[in-house]
RNA sequence: GGCGCUAUCGUCUAACGGUUAGGACGGAGCCCUCUCAAGGCUCAAAUACGGGUUCGAUUCCCGUUAGCGCUACCA
């Protein structure tokens, strides 16, 4: 039975790259039939936050990929100190009583000195006892085999077979002075408990993997498969993060500018993962046919994004495939929140009329806002009157074409092929091209130059604002 | 510094000894066209470097370089 666990710390809000890992998880259970567990590793009291915890779930609910057990581990403390016992027991960890350095990375570099504190490591049992029994606090280190050394080995599905001297592991701690687990501990403990088969992970954790492997054998217990995802990087070659790069390596960042959920995780997919024969939209049950550990490469992945373009060009190609893919009326219901959150007011009949024309033309949810403005306030944006002169043509021109546009659109009944018809007869009457009698009457309409097809606008709009707006235009000309 | 991992177009990737090194995004151009899109077609664009092994290396081995990760009583 394949069980595997998403196992955030509730110490930041949801990024990018931990959507990715638990999507990865996601699909390998789902392509085993296995469960899906979320645990969240809460070991460190001191830098958990509720508001990362609800980033976490907001992430997650969005994504729209359940799982299907969860646990806390804070809530599983004991498991974590019998596991802490029976390694002291064995002698396999001893009680280090060095008071907590207060900066990280400031320990002495010299030759090995690094590893471990002599005189804790060879402190009697029974003075380590004495001094614990005297309420001294104390951390607990794995007691790491030196002398002889010896060569921790395991294999990854990803990154092949590793090995590494236990000459070059530090005897790290796997109790805190307060008796809290570390994450070392914490997560080889519950991946134990929890029954897990494969962890799957950022590959941040490939060089800790030797230390989980320790701490397995001491608690003679087999060690789960190892799973390691490349990790996702910034276009600058560094760790995506928050500080440096802002909200764009945040989740709810997509959900706010208008991704479809399925977009975004179409699109996490590929980084670090193919189903090599060249397909790139996979619905999502594709995916987990598709999944597997031969499709995970190597090498680290760039999301591209820039400055002024906040999102990965791939991930934008995507979503928009998938919004001009999708049913009219889920559009139209996906829109209608961008379309209120602009301010505008508008309700789902007039939704299901502007949706079709502006599919086409918006690549995020958010732009519908920029796209179809126009259809939802009474009073045009302000534009300026040169926009009305169309090319090749002056002031006189376009003054006439509105003139004759508000002519021929009077009597006709607002149906799409009757305006076009209406218009063209207009143009040959006046001896001007098609575009020449467009323009004008589509900027008079939408304040702008660019829109949807006119024909198909005007027909939304209806008679009187665009009677009215084209009136208002040949004011602006007066 | 030590240890580990990685290295194909700008980006994501395919090619698991023999290909004109393929696809996608993005870019450029053309077509279509009432504007903008969408769509169609075309083009430019890569095996980090140096040694081996081999009849033959993107592919295997070694070195160099570069990048990333770990080296916390963070995860």
């Amino acid at each position: 039975m394949v069980r595997v666990r998403f196992a955030p710390s509730p110490t930041g809000f949801l990024h990018i790259g931990s959507a990715r890992t638990f999507i990865f998880n996601w699909l390998c259970a789902r392509h085993t039939g296995g469960a899906m567990i979320l645990r969240i590793d809460d070991t460190d009291l001191g830098r958990n936050t509720e508001a990362s915890l609800q980033s976490i779930y907001e992430g997650l609910h969005w994504l729209d990929l359940a799982w299907d057990e969860e646990y806390k581990q804070s809530e599983r403390l004991d498991l974590h100190r019998r596991y802490a016992a029976q390694i002291l027991e064995k002698d396999l960890a001893y009680r280090d009583f060095t008071p907590a350095t207060m900066e990280e990375g400031d320990k002495p570099r010299e030759e090995g000195a690094w590893l471990y504190h002599r005189e804790m490591r060879e402190l009697s049992r029974g003075e380590s006892d004495r001094r614990a029994a005297q309420g001294e606090p104390f951390a607990l280190r794995f007691r790491v085999p030196r002398d002889p050394e010896r060569i921790i080995r395991f294999r990854d599905a990803v990154y092949g077979e590793q090995a590494k001297s236990t000459a070059d592991v530090e005897d790290f701690a796997i109790l805190r002075s307060d008796g809290m687990p570390t994450y070392h501990l914490a997560s080889c403990a519950d991946d134990a408990g929890l029954g897990i088969s494969h962890i799957i992970r950022g590959q941040e954790h490939l060089s800790n993997t030797f230390k989980h492997v320790l701490i397995f054998e001491a608690a003679g217990v087999a060690p789960p498969q190892f799973v390691h995802l490349p990790l996702l990087m910034a276009p600058d070659g560094m760790k995506l993060s928050k500080r440096k790069h802002g909200p764009v390596v945040s989740v709810t960042t997509y959900r706010d500018q208008g991704f479809l959920p399925h977009a975004f995780v179409n699109f996490l997919c590929l980084l670090g993962w193919s189903p090599k024969n060249d397909r790139e939209q996979l619905a999502r049950q594709e995916l987990v046919d598709a999944f597997s550990f031969e499709g995970i490469n190597r090498s680290n992945a760039v999301v591209n994004f820039k400055e002024e373009d906040p999102f990965d060009p791939k991930a934008v190609w995507l979503n928009a495939e998938l919004i001009r893919a999708l049913p009219m009326e889920e559009l139209a219901e996906r829109l209608l929140p961008f379309v209120a959150a602009a301010g505008f007011e508008t309700d789902m009949p007039k939704m299901l009329r502007v949706t079709p024309l502006i599919r086409e033309r918006i690549k995020l949810l958010r732009e519908v806002a920029t796209a179809a403005d126009f259809f939802f306030q009474e009073e045009l944006a302000p534009y300026d009157a040169s926009e009305l002169v169309p090319q090749k043509g002056d002031r006189a021109l376009a003054l006439s074409v509105l003139r004759k546009g508000c002519q021929a659109l009077s009597p006709v009944s607002f149906e799409h092929d009757l305006l076009e018809a209406a218009l063209r007869t207009a143009a040959d009457e006046l001896k001007i091209k098609t575009g020449q009698m467009f323009q004008p009457i589509r900027v008079a309409v939408c304040g702008r130059k660019n829109a949807p097809p006119l024909f198909a606008t005007l027909e939304v709009l209806g008679r009187n604002t665009c009677l009215k707006r084209i009136q208002q235009a040949i004011h602006k000309l007066q």
